[in-house]
DNA sequence: CGCGACGTTGATTTGCCTCAACGATTGTGG
DNA sequence: CCACAATCGTTGAGGCAAATCAACGTCGCG
Protein backbone atom coordinates (compact mmCIF):
# COMPACT_ATOMS: atom_id res chain seq x y z
CA UNK A 1 0.00 0.00 0.00
CA UNK A 2 3.01 2.35 0.97
CA UNK A 3 3.83 2.18 -2.83
CA UNK A 4 0.52 3.85 -3.67
CA UNK A 5 1.70 6.76 -1.43
CA UNK A 6 4.95 7.13 -2.98
CA UNK A 7 3.52 7.55 -6.69
CA UNK A 8 1.30 9.69 -5.39
CA UNK A 9 3.49 11.82 -3.72
CA UNK A 10 6.08 12.24 -6.19
CA UNK A 11 3.34 12.43 -9.56
CA UNK A 12 1.16 15.55 -7.36
CA UNK A 13 3.40 17.14 -4.92
CA UNK A 14 6.95 16.71 -6.59
CA UNK A 15 8.94 15.65 -3.58
CA UNK A 16 12.20 14.52 -3.39
CA UNK A 17 13.12 10.45 -2.60
CA UNK A 18 14.55 12.02 0.97
CA UNK A 19 11.33 13.65 1.37
CA UNK A 20 9.56 10.94 0.68
CA UNK A 21 10.51 8.98 2.82
CA UNK A 22 10.42 11.17 5.51
CA UNK A 23 6.32 11.79 4.72
CA UNK A 24 6.00 8.10 4.81
CA UNK A 25 7.50 7.35 8.50
CA UNK A 26 5.13 9.67 9.46
CA UNK A 27 1.69 8.78 8.02
CA UNK A 28 -0.45 5.79 9.24
CA UNK A 29 -1.65 3.42 6.92
CA UNK A 30 -5.14 2.12 7.31
CA UNK A 31 -7.79 -0.03 5.52
CA UNK A 32 -11.37 0.47 6.35
CA UNK A 33 -14.39 -1.94 5.52
CA UNK A 34 -17.41 -1.05 4.26
CA UNK A 35 -19.54 1.15 6.92
CA UNK A 36 -16.28 1.59 9.52
CA UNK A 37 -15.99 4.25 11.59
CA UNK A 38 -12.87 6.54 11.66
CA UNK A 39 -14.28 9.40 14.01
CA UNK A 40 -17.17 9.16 16.21
CA UNK A 41 -19.17 12.46 17.21
CA UNK A 42 -17.48 14.14 20.24
CA UNK A 43 -14.04 12.52 19.64
CA UNK A 44 -11.22 14.97 18.95
CA UNK A 45 -10.22 15.01 15.28
CA UNK A 46 -6.41 14.21 15.90
CA UNK A 47 -5.77 13.92 11.96
CA UNK A 48 -6.26 14.25 8.57
CA UNK A 49 -7.20 12.08 6.61
CA UNK A 50 -6.26 11.18 2.41
CA UNK A 51 -8.03 9.21 0.54
CA UNK A 52 -6.41 6.73 -1.58
CA UNK A 53 -9.11 4.52 -2.60
CA UNK A 54 -12.64 4.04 -1.88
CA UNK A 55 -15.10 6.62 -0.41
CA UNK A 56 -15.57 8.57 2.94
CA UNK A 57 -18.36 10.59 4.50
CA UNK A 58 -18.40 13.36 6.61
CA UNK A 59 -21.65 13.90 8.09
CA UNK A 60 -23.76 15.10 11.42
CA UNK A 61 -26.78 14.39 12.93
CA UNK A 62 -29.89 16.01 13.63
CA UNK A 63 -32.02 16.40 17.39
CA UNK A 64 -33.77 13.88 15.62
CA UNK A 65 -31.63 11.57 14.88
CA UNK A 66 -31.88 11.94 10.87
CA UNK A 67 -28.20 12.28 9.48
CA UNK A 68 -26.53 14.62 7.03
CA UNK A 69 -24.07 14.38 5.04
CA UNK A 70 -21.46 17.31 4.70
CA UNK A 71 -18.95 16.27 2.79
CA UNK A 72 -17.57 13.22 0.68
CA UNK A 73 -14.30 12.42 0.36
CA UNK A 74 -13.44 9.95 -2.93
CA UNK A 75 -10.03 9.10 -3.81
CA UNK A 76 -7.04 11.86 -3.91
CA UNK A 77 -9.82 14.01 -1.44
CA UNK A 78 -8.72 15.01 2.30
CA UNK A 79 -11.20 14.84 4.87
CA UNK A 80 -11.71 15.80 8.75
CA UNK A 81 -13.70 17.67 11.11
CA UNK A 82 -12.07 20.97 10.48
CA UNK A 83 -13.02 22.57 13.02
CA UNK A 84 -12.58 20.30 15.85
CA UNK A 85 -8.73 19.60 14.32
CA UNK A 86 -8.19 22.89 14.37
CA UNK A 87 -9.32 23.90 17.83
CA UNK A 88 -8.97 20.47 19.51
CA UNK A 89 -12.86 20.72 20.45
CA UNK A 90 -14.68 17.45 20.45
CA UNK A 91 -16.01 16.86 16.97
CA UNK A 92 -19.57 17.75 15.30
CA UNK A 93 -19.36 15.27 12.82
CA UNK A 94 -18.91 11.51 11.92
CA UNK A 95 -16.40 10.05 9.61
CA UNK A 96 -17.18 6.64 8.26
CA UNK A 97 -16.49 5.09 5.09
CA UNK A 98 -19.59 4.72 2.39
CA UNK A 99 -17.28 1.55 0.54
CA UNK A 100 -14.18 -0.32 1.16
CA UNK A 101 -11.27 2.42 2.07
CA UNK A 102 -7.66 2.76 1.64
CA UNK A 103 -6.66 5.86 3.82
CA UNK A 104 -3.35 7.69 5.34
CA UNK A 105 -3.53 9.61 8.43
CA UNK A 106 -1.90 12.17 9.49
CA UNK A 107 -1.46 13.35 12.65
CA UNK A 108 -1.75 16.73 13.79
CA UNK A 109 1.91 16.94 15.53
CA UNK A 110 3.25 14.89 12.30
CA UNK A 111 1.83 16.55 9.97
CA UNK A 112 2.71 20.21 11.81
CA UNK A 113 6.33 19.16 11.46
CA UNK A 114 6.42 17.82 7.49
CA UNK A 115 4.53 21.41 6.84
CA UNK A 116 7.73 22.68 9.13
CA UNK A 117 10.36 21.26 7.35
CA UNK A 118 8.94 20.66 4.00
CA UNK A 119 7.71 23.25 2.24
CA UNK A 120 5.63 21.59 -0.45
CA UNK A 121 3.76 19.73 2.21
CA UNK A 122 3.15 23.11 3.47
CA UNK A 123 1.85 24.46 0.12
CA UNK A 124 -0.45 21.68 -0.12
CA UNK A 125 -1.92 21.63 3.09
CA UNK A 126 -2.62 25.50 2.38
CA UNK A 127 -4.13 24.63 -0.99
CA UNK A 128 -6.49 21.82 1.15
CA UNK A 129 -7.26 24.02 3.72
CA UNK A 130 -8.40 26.86 0.72
CA UNK A 131 -10.44 24.32 -0.93
CA UNK A 132 -11.93 23.80 2.51
CA UNK A 133 -13.36 26.83 2.57
CA UNK A 134 -14.40 27.25 -0.90
CA UNK A 135 -16.49 24.01 -0.81
CA UNK A 136 -18.02 25.39 2.39
CA UNK A 137 -19.01 28.99 0.86
CA UNK A 138 -20.20 27.31 -2.32
CA UNK A 139 -22.64 25.01 -0.44
CA UNK A 140 -23.82 28.00 1.46
CA UNK A 141 -24.33 29.98 -1.63
CA UNK A 142 -26.03 26.89 -3.38
CA UNK A 143 -28.24 26.36 -0.47
CA UNK A 144 -29.45 30.15 -0.81
CA UNK A 145 -30.10 30.17 -4.64
CA UNK A 146 -29.94 27.36 -6.44
CA UNK A 147 -32.87 24.52 -6.87
CA UNK A 148 -32.62 21.63 -5.84
CA UNK A 149 -31.86 20.19 -9.44
CA UNK A 150 -28.97 22.83 -10.17
CA UNK A 151 -27.80 21.35 -6.26
CA UNK A 152 -27.75 17.79 -8.12
CA UNK A 153 -26.10 19.17 -10.77
CA UNK A 154 -23.06 20.78 -9.17
CA UNK A 155 -22.84 17.72 -6.69
CA UNK A 156 -21.93 15.52 -10.48
CA UNK A 157 -19.68 18.14 -11.29
CA UNK A 158 -18.05 18.40 -8.55
CA UNK A 159 -17.88 14.57 -7.67
CA UNK A 160 -17.63 12.61 -10.91
CA UNK A 161 -18.73 9.77 -11.38
CA UNK A 162 -19.61 9.12 -7.95
CA UNK A 163 -23.14 9.44 -8.51
CA UNK A 164 -23.18 5.95 -9.86
CA UNK A 165 -20.96 4.00 -6.90
CA UNK A 166 -22.93 5.23 -3.92
CA UNK A 167 -26.26 4.99 -2.27
CA UNK A 168 -28.73 7.76 -3.75
CA UNK A 169 -29.88 8.26 -0.60
CA UNK A 170 -26.68 9.97 0.55
CA UNK A 171 -26.39 11.90 -2.35
CA UNK A 172 -30.26 13.11 -1.75
CA UNK A 173 -29.05 13.67 2.00
CA UNK A 174 -25.41 15.92 0.93
CA UNK A 175 -27.79 18.34 -1.45
CA UNK A 176 -30.70 18.87 0.86
CA UNK A 177 -33.79 16.75 -0.39
CA UNK A 178 -35.34 13.65 0.62
CA UNK A 179 -34.63 10.17 -1.39
CA UNK A 180 -37.84 10.20 -2.85
CA UNK A 181 -37.75 13.79 -4.12
CA UNK A 182 -34.02 13.07 -5.53
CA UNK A 183 -35.34 9.71 -7.27
CA UNK A 184 -38.35 11.81 -9.20
CA UNK A 185 -36.20 14.74 -9.61
CA UNK A 186 -33.48 12.00 -11.70
CA UNK A 187 -36.50 10.69 -13.23
CA UNK A 188 -37.38 14.25 -14.30
CA UNK A 189 -33.76 14.81 -15.78
CA UNK A 190 -33.83 11.33 -18.14
CA UNK A 191 -37.17 11.95 -19.58
CA UNK A 192 -36.30 15.65 -20.81
CA UNK A 193 -33.05 14.46 -21.65
CA UNK A 194 -34.38 11.65 -24.23
CA UNK A 195 -37.33 14.16 -24.99
CA UNK A 196 -34.93 16.66 -26.12
CA UNK A 197 -32.02 14.39 -28.28
CA UNK B 1 -10.35 57.53 15.97
CA UNK B 2 -7.15 55.88 16.33
CA UNK B 3 -7.68 56.07 20.79
CA UNK B 4 -10.59 53.58 19.83
CA UNK B 5 -7.82 51.48 18.31
CA UNK B 6 -5.78 51.19 20.96
CA UNK B 7 -8.20 50.44 23.46
CA UNK B 8 -9.33 47.46 21.60
CA UNK B 9 -6.05 46.52 20.72
CA UNK B 10 -5.24 46.68 24.79
CA UNK B 11 -8.68 45.50 25.77
CA UNK B 12 -8.82 42.15 23.64
CA UNK B 13 -5.07 41.34 22.65
CA UNK B 14 -3.66 42.01 25.58
CA UNK B 15 -0.84 43.79 23.70
CA UNK B 16 2.05 46.14 24.91
CA UNK B 17 2.43 49.98 23.87
CA UNK B 18 5.12 48.77 21.60
CA UNK B 19 3.41 46.36 19.75
CA UNK B 20 0.00 48.26 20.14
CA UNK B 21 2.02 51.38 18.23
CA UNK B 22 3.43 48.98 15.83
CA UNK B 23 -0.15 47.36 14.75
CA UNK B 24 -1.49 51.19 14.49
CA UNK B 25 1.15 51.94 12.13
CA UNK B 26 0.24 49.61 9.71
CA UNK B 27 -3.30 49.79 10.06
CA UNK B 28 -5.47 51.85 7.54
CA UNK B 29 -8.35 53.16 9.46
CA UNK B 30 -11.76 54.43 6.79
CA UNK B 31 -14.86 55.67 7.37
CA UNK B 32 -17.61 54.73 5.42
CA UNK B 33 -20.93 56.00 4.65
CA UNK B 34 -24.42 54.35 4.80
CA UNK B 35 -24.36 52.29 1.71
CA UNK B 36 -20.69 52.93 0.81
CA UNK B 37 -18.74 49.80 -1.03
CA UNK B 38 -15.72 48.49 0.25
CA UNK B 39 -14.83 45.85 -1.94
CA UNK B 40 -17.01 45.25 -5.70
CA UNK B 41 -17.06 41.63 -7.48
CA UNK B 42 -14.14 40.79 -9.27
CA UNK B 43 -11.85 42.92 -7.13
CA UNK B 44 -9.25 41.05 -5.58
CA UNK B 45 -9.64 41.22 -1.74
CA UNK B 46 -5.96 42.59 -0.37
CA UNK B 47 -7.50 43.16 2.97
CA UNK B 48 -9.24 42.00 6.30
CA UNK B 49 -11.26 44.71 7.89
CA UNK B 50 -12.06 44.72 10.77
CA UNK B 51 -14.95 46.89 12.16
CA UNK B 52 -15.02 49.06 15.08
CA UNK B 53 -18.26 50.45 14.43
CA UNK B 54 -20.84 50.19 12.16
CA UNK B 55 -22.06 47.28 10.66
CA UNK B 56 -20.94 45.81 6.72
CA UNK B 57 -22.35 42.92 5.16
CA UNK B 58 -20.35 40.60 2.25
CA UNK B 59 -22.85 39.66 -0.63
CA UNK B 60 -23.46 37.25 -3.63
CA UNK B 61 -25.10 37.68 -6.62
CA UNK B 62 -27.48 35.74 -8.77
CA UNK B 63 -27.41 35.05 -12.59
CA UNK B 64 -30.98 36.76 -12.14
CA UNK B 65 -29.36 39.89 -10.27
CA UNK B 66 -31.07 39.60 -6.48
CA UNK B 67 -28.15 39.67 -3.92
CA UNK B 68 -27.99 36.71 -1.18
CA UNK B 69 -26.29 38.24 1.94
CA UNK B 70 -23.38 35.72 3.18
CA UNK B 71 -22.17 37.37 6.72
CA UNK B 72 -22.40 40.40 8.49
CA UNK B 73 -20.23 42.07 10.50
CA UNK B 74 -21.00 44.55 13.41
CA UNK B 75 -18.79 46.02 15.51
CA UNK B 76 -15.95 43.73 16.77
CA UNK B 77 -15.98 41.29 13.97
CA UNK B 78 -13.72 41.36 10.65
CA UNK B 79 -14.40 40.25 7.19
CA UNK B 80 -13.41 39.75 4.10
CA UNK B 81 -13.70 37.64 0.89
CA UNK B 82 -11.55 34.53 2.33
CA UNK B 83 -11.04 32.94 -0.56
CA UNK B 84 -9.81 36.24 -2.66
CA UNK B 85 -7.71 37.12 0.08
CA UNK B 86 -6.25 33.81 0.41
CA UNK B 87 -5.68 32.63 -2.95
CA UNK B 88 -5.81 36.52 -4.73
CA UNK B 89 -8.42 36.07 -7.34
CA UNK B 90 -11.17 38.60 -8.27
CA UNK B 91 -13.65 37.90 -5.63
CA UNK B 92 -16.73 36.65 -5.80
CA UNK B 93 -18.32 38.37 -3.21
CA UNK B 94 -18.86 42.51 -2.69
CA UNK B 95 -18.82 43.98 0.62
CA UNK B 96 -20.60 47.34 1.60
CA UNK B 97 -21.85 49.16 4.90
CA UNK B 98 -25.32 48.80 5.71
CA UNK B 99 -24.76 51.44 8.37
CA UNK B 100 -22.37 54.65 8.22
CA UNK B 101 -18.86 52.40 9.87
CA UNK B 102 -15.55 52.92 10.94
CA UNK B 103 -13.34 50.32 10.03
CA UNK B 104 -9.75 49.43 9.92
CA UNK B 105 -8.14 48.00 6.96
CA UNK B 106 -4.93 45.09 6.97
CA UNK B 107 -3.41 44.83 3.88
CA UNK B 108 -2.12 41.37 3.14
CA UNK B 109 1.28 41.98 3.57
CA UNK B 110 1.42 44.00 6.47
CA UNK B 111 -0.94 41.48 8.23
CA UNK B 112 2.05 38.97 7.23
CA UNK B 113 4.56 41.04 8.84
CA UNK B 114 1.89 41.32 12.08
CA UNK B 115 1.76 37.89 12.57
CA UNK B 116 5.08 36.96 11.71
CA UNK B 117 6.31 39.18 14.29
CA UNK B 118 3.61 39.36 17.15
CA UNK B 119 2.25 36.27 18.60
CA UNK B 120 -0.95 37.79 20.33
CA UNK B 121 -1.89 39.20 16.32
CA UNK B 122 -1.00 35.51 15.11
CA UNK B 123 -3.33 33.95 17.46
CA UNK B 124 -5.79 36.32 16.42
CA UNK B 125 -5.83 35.63 13.13
CA UNK B 126 -5.79 31.97 13.58
CA UNK B 127 -8.95 32.57 15.70
CA UNK B 128 -10.88 34.59 13.14
CA UNK B 129 -9.85 32.10 10.47
CA UNK B 130 -10.97 29.67 12.66
CA UNK B 131 -14.40 31.40 13.57
CA UNK B 132 -14.76 31.67 9.30
CA UNK B 133 -14.47 28.19 9.24
CA UNK B 134 -17.14 27.33 11.93
CA UNK B 135 -19.41 29.85 10.97
CA UNK B 136 -19.86 28.63 7.14
CA UNK B 137 -19.87 24.89 8.86
CA UNK B 138 -22.90 25.72 10.53
CA UNK B 139 -24.56 27.82 7.96
CA UNK B 140 -24.07 25.06 5.82
CA UNK B 141 -25.77 22.37 8.68
CA UNK B 142 -28.27 24.92 9.23
CA UNK B 143 -29.56 25.19 6.23
CA UNK B 144 -29.97 21.26 5.78
CA UNK B 145 -31.84 21.05 8.78
CA UNK B 146 -33.27 24.01 9.96
CA UNK B 147 -36.69 25.46 9.25
CA UNK B 148 -36.93 29.69 8.64
CA UNK B 149 -37.92 29.80 11.79
CA UNK B 150 -35.01 28.00 13.61
CA UNK B 151 -32.55 29.87 11.01
CA UNK B 152 -34.09 33.15 11.96
CA UNK B 153 -33.51 32.05 15.91
CA UNK B 154 -30.11 31.03 15.14
CA UNK B 155 -29.15 34.66 13.65
CA UNK B 156 -30.45 36.59 16.43
CA UNK B 157 -28.44 34.61 18.13
CA UNK B 158 -25.59 35.22 16.38
CA UNK B 159 -25.90 38.71 16.12
CA UNK B 160 -27.78 39.92 19.38
CA UNK B 161 -29.63 43.16 18.99
CA UNK B 162 -28.67 43.37 15.28
CA UNK B 163 -32.28 42.46 14.19
CA UNK B 164 -33.07 46.12 15.46
CA UNK B 165 -30.76 47.83 13.49
CA UNK B 166 -30.73 46.58 9.64
CA UNK B 167 -33.65 46.55 7.11
CA UNK B 168 -35.57 43.23 7.48
CA UNK B 169 -34.88 42.33 4.00
CA UNK B 170 -31.09 42.06 4.49
CA UNK B 171 -31.82 39.34 7.48
CA UNK B 172 -34.65 37.58 4.87
CA UNK B 173 -31.78 37.42 2.69
CA UNK B 174 -29.34 36.15 4.61
CA UNK B 175 -31.67 33.11 6.04
CA UNK B 176 -32.87 32.82 2.92
CA UNK B 177 -36.19 33.89 2.84
CA UNK B 178 -38.39 36.33 0.86
CA UNK B 179 -39.24 39.36 2.82
CA UNK B 180 -42.71 38.85 3.05
CA UNK B 181 -42.33 35.21 4.35
CA UNK B 182 -40.12 36.58 7.41
CA UNK B 183 -42.35 39.23 7.94
CA UNK B 184 -45.23 36.37 8.64
CA UNK B 185 -42.48 34.51 10.51
CA UNK B 186 -41.70 37.63 12.78
CA UNK B 187 -45.66 37.80 13.26
CA UNK B 188 -46.46 34.48 14.39
CA UNK B 189 -43.74 34.39 16.44
CA UNK B 190 -44.86 37.58 18.61
CA UNK B 191 -47.85 36.02 18.78
CA UNK B 192 -47.24 32.86 20.18
CA UNK B 193 -45.53 34.49 22.56
CA UNK B 194 -48.06 36.67 23.90
CA UNK B 195 -50.56 33.60 23.74
CA UNK B 196 -48.05 31.59 25.92
CA UNK B 197 -47.60 34.85 28.50
C1' DC C 1 -36.32 -19.20 -0.69
C1' DG C 2 -37.26 -15.07 2.24
C1' DC C 3 -35.49 -11.04 4.13
C1' DG C 4 -33.53 -6.47 4.27
C1' DA C 5 -31.85 -2.56 1.91
C1' DC C 6 -32.77 0.45 -1.64
C1' DG C 7 -35.29 2.77 -5.29
C1' DT C 8 -39.72 4.14 -7.42
C1' DT C 9 -44.32 5.95 -7.75
C1' DG C 10 -48.56 8.23 -6.39
C1' DA C 11 -51.65 10.98 -3.13
C1' DT C 12 -51.74 14.39 0.05
C1' DT C 13 -49.91 18.14 2.78
C1' DT C 14 -46.93 21.87 3.98
C1' DG C 15 -43.45 25.55 3.70
C1' DC C 16 -42.34 29.04 1.26
C1' DC C 17 -42.68 32.03 -3.00
C1' DT C 18 -44.85 35.36 -6.08
C1' DC C 19 -47.77 38.89 -6.97
C1' DA C 20 -50.52 42.60 -5.67
C1' DA C 21 -52.40 45.92 -2.71
C1' DC C 22 -52.02 48.67 1.10
C1' DG C 23 -49.94 51.27 5.51
C1' DA C 24 -46.18 53.64 7.79
C1' DT C 25 -42.17 56.24 7.81
C1' DT C 26 -38.73 59.14 5.99
C1' DG C 27 -36.71 62.45 3.17
C1' DT C 28 -36.95 66.07 -0.23
C1' DG C 29 -37.93 69.84 -3.22
C1' DG C 30 -41.28 73.47 -4.06
C1' DC D 1 -44.61 73.51 5.93
C1' DC D 2 -46.75 70.50 2.98
C1' DA D 3 -47.12 67.38 -1.06
C1' DC D 4 -44.83 63.86 -2.99
C1' DA D 5 -42.02 60.04 -3.90
C1' DA D 6 -39.24 56.44 -2.16
C1' DT D 7 -38.38 52.92 0.95
C1' DC D 8 -39.74 49.45 3.88
C1' DG D 9 -42.94 46.42 6.29
C1' DT D 10 -47.49 43.98 6.39
C1' DT D 11 -51.26 41.24 4.75
C1' DG D 12 -53.85 38.15 1.74
C1' DA D 13 -54.65 35.06 -2.41
C1' DG D 14 -52.94 31.68 -5.15
C1' DG D 15 -49.30 28.60 -6.78
C1' DC D 16 -45.25 25.64 -6.86
C1' DA D 17 -41.50 22.93 -4.87
C1' DA D 18 -40.54 19.63 -1.87
C1' DA D 19 -41.84 16.80 2.37
C1' DT D 20 -44.40 13.06 4.13
C1' DC D 21 -46.72 8.85 4.04
C1' DA D 22 -47.76 4.58 2.10
C1' DA D 23 -47.45 0.98 -1.17
C1' DC D 24 -44.95 -1.63 -4.24
C1' DG D 25 -40.86 -3.41 -7.24
C1' DT D 26 -36.16 -5.04 -7.37
C1' DC D 27 -32.05 -6.67 -6.27
C1' DG D 28 -28.29 -8.95 -3.50
C1' DC D 29 -27.50 -12.08 0.05
C1' DG D 30 -27.75 -15.19 4.22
Amino acid sequence: MLDLLHRYLSDHLLLTQSEIDRVSASVQCRHLDKGAMLLSFCESATFVAFVLRGCLRAYFADDDGSEHVLHFAPEGWCLTDTESFLTRKPSSLAIDAIEASDVFLFERTALHELRRDIPSVSAFYNATVERALRLLQQRVTGSLRKTAEQRYRAFIELYPGLDARIPQYQIASYIGVSPEFLSKLRGRIVRDKSRTS
